[in-house]
RNA sequence: GCGCCCGUAGCUCAGUUGGAUAGAGUGUUGGCCUCCGAAGCCAAAGGUCAGAGGUUCGAAUCCUCUCGGGCGCGCCA
């Protein structure tokens, strides 16, 4: 409808410019919105005043001339001209009625569209390092990026989802020193246990499994691990950085690299495993798992900074090698290789970018936690040496969320083994409350989650509500059949002009709606469109269902509303199966 | 100190990218099941859009400053 209407406007603008009533050279798009008042009609378009404004001239005298220039259209019962020189549009019952045939006729096609052309997107989200479980953190990037890479394959983007396991480097160690340490334990040896080592539960586990496979095969004293070693954190002069590396390097030369890496891919493999269970679980599905480990094997960190030496934006200061990012928008230069011939992070991730460009990719999606918004300009400024264009690469940042218990914040951190896992929310409050409760709100806003009310009040969730409008739908039909009565949908469709009830007017209208929500939700980066969308949309179907009855008596009514409301039924389904949340046929 | 994000109803949040009289949910109060599912509907109350300037036909939205909150500023990842 909204194209129709814009289409419109710009043949009416067109014939004043050939008329030589508006001059060429002013350029201003035509705006569509919908209007918030019915006595403003049902679109309004404000390009009279910016023209206006442009040309010298009285913005509503202009909107006359573009008025009287308005080609005449079957679906447009009224123009009026109001306020400043707004245009507005009042519709015909049959334009809104035409949609219910349209959403029938294309059924779950009906809110898709061709405007991404085929065009290659990689999206890569959660990407949390395989040193533990998922938390409810990293949950909502889950969601998000899971919802967000739906809508844009629903307006016809090619989406390649994409989880980067960061399955090389310190953490890595820590984490096989960590799983080492309690697999002495578990042989029997006494540990001072390190402050900065991974203290969860899941650690036992995978130090289990690793002495099931091994017997005592990996077991070293104690005194022997633990000789020589600088003090740790709460010792006097103690360093827990110190402390952990020390021990990392005392494993490997125990270990040798045969058995450290038998602690080091146990603790992978289970981690790993589990975190792809877990989302799988959560609905949340990947084309790839992008390996650092083979990024490095691979010799792409090496190209990366070859490529960065080439473009002559390296140089050597106090034993380390420095990309020179400040010459692209970062605040300072950067380390990519230290002091000790080991590159940083940030080189595999320049690496990693190089990379997922040079598979071919036009736009790269990263979806980050806020936290490492400033890591942002130098990443770009990276591909900017490179000799890319920056704006490939869009960062979204998603605020992590407050997690609230009892009323009181809750602290969470990996390493210490305190955070509520993602598994377990999902546990208690169901993966379709999850998801929408996740997507609920924009990613830039701090996001407050109640523990105590989701769990606890989980009815209280929008997605009952929305979930709700599509069960009883499906239960209406199911009393027509009791009832011993069939729906016809082609004589509904030729009933269709006596839907003219103001409720029915309203649920057509946000049905109209819908192409335009998932493709604002889509280009926007906006997933929390689609959700408020579908309470709109429940909420003008459950107003309906009180106000009217759709099992009426005569068959021409009947069939007119039943075909109304699967159309409102299917909408529910599209919409809820972009979000990953089940549309239940009763509950 | 510098940078990024945020501040809208008691609480949690929208606000169609600068439009007309700022909206939902929840909570409070009062109504609606002999009737297709009450996990629902209707109504009322609730606002100095943090504050002050500025830009213009027009500002919750854009600019500046102030106040308040979150996060970041490593040869960690």
């Amino acid at each position: 409808m909204k194209p129709h209407l814009a289409e419109l406007l710009g043949e009416a603008v067109a014939a004043l410019r050939a008329s030589g009533e508006l001059s060429d050279g002013l350029k201003v798009p035509i705006e569509l919105e919908h209007t918030r008042q019915k006595a403003h009609g049902d679109f309004a378009c404000n390009i009279a005043m910016p023209l206006a404004k442009a040309a010298g001239v009285q913005p509503r005298a202009l909107a006359e001339r573009i008025v009287a220039a308005l080609p005449a259209s079957e679906w447009v019962a009224k123009v009026e001209i109001a306020g400043p020189g707004f245009i507005n549009f009042f519709l015909t019952r049959g334009a809104y009625q035409a949609v219910i045939t349209q959403v029938l006729a294309q059924g779950a096609a009906y809110g898709r569209s061709d405007r991404g052309q085929g065009r290659a997107v990689q999206l890569e989200f959660v990407s949390a390092n395989p040193t533990g479980p998922l938390h409810v953190g990293h949950g909502r990037g889950a969601a998000y990026g899971a919802t967000l890479a739906n809508l844009l394959e629903a307006v016809g983007f090619q989406v390649h989802r994409e989880y980067y396991v960061n399955d090389a480097g310190r953490q890595m160690d820590i984490l096989a020193t960590s799983i080492w340490l309690r697999y002495l334990e578990l042989c029997g040896e006494t540990v001072a246990f390190p402050a900065n080592g991974y203290r969860g539960d899941y650690i036992w586990d995978i130090a289990a499994t690793l002495h099931r496979a091994n017997g005592d095969a990996l077991r070293h004293p104690a005194a022997e691990v633990f000789a020589d070693l600088p003090p740790d954190a709460h010792a006097p002069g103690g360093d827990k950085e110190a402390r952990i590396d020390a021990l990392i390097a005392r494993a490997k030369s125990l270990l040798g690299m045969t058995g450290y890496r038998q602690a080091l891919d146990t603790g992978l493999e289970a981690i790993l495993g589990d975190i792809r269970r877990d989302l799988e679980e959560f609905g949340v599905h990947y084309d790839e798992w992008f390996s650092e480990r083979s990024l490095i094997d691979d010799g792409a960190v090496e190209r990366a900074i070859g490529r960065l030496r080439a473009a002559e934006q390296l140089y050597e200061k106090g034993g380390a090698v420095w990309f020179r990012s400040s010459a692209f928008g970062d605040e300072k230069d950067r380390v990519v290789v230290r002091e000790n011939g080991q590159h940083t992070y940030f080189a595999s991730d320049i690496a990693y970018h190089m990379h997922k460009l040079e598979r071919g990719y036009e736009r790269l999606v990263d979806i980050w936690g806020a936290d490492h918004h400033g890591y942002v300009p130098r990443v770009k400024a990276a591909l900017g040496a490179m000799g890319h264009d920056p704006e490939q690469l869009d960062v979204l940042l998603v605020q992590f969320a407050v997690l609230y218990r009892g009323g009181k914040k809750l602290q969470m951190s990996t390493r210490s083994g305190e955070f509520v896992t993602l598994r377990e929310l999902r546990r208690e409050v169901g993966n379709d409350a999850a998801r929408f409760f996740y997507v609920l709100r924009k990613c830039e806003q701090h996001m407050d989650f109640d523990l105590d009310l989701a769990k606890s009040q989980s009815n209280d969730n929008p997605v009952y509500y929305v979930q709700y409008a599509h069960a009883r739908i499906c239960s209406v039909f199911r009393q027509l059949q009791e009832k011993g009565l069939r729906h016809d949908p082609e004589n509904g469709e030729r009933q269709l002009s006596l839907l003219v009830e103001s409720h029915e007017q309203e649920l057509m209208a946000t049905l109209a709606r819908y192409p335009e929500v998932v493709e604002a939700a889509a280009l926007n980066e906006d997933p929390h469109q689609l959700a408020h969308y579908l309470r709109e949309l429940a909420n003008d179907f459950h107003t309906y269902y009180n106000a009217h009855t759709f099992i009426a008596d005569t068959a021409e009514q009947r069939d007119a509303r039943l075909n109304l409301i699967t159309a409102v039924r299917q909408v529910i389904a599209s919409g809820l199966g972009l979000m990953g949340v089940s549309a239940p046929e009763s509950m």
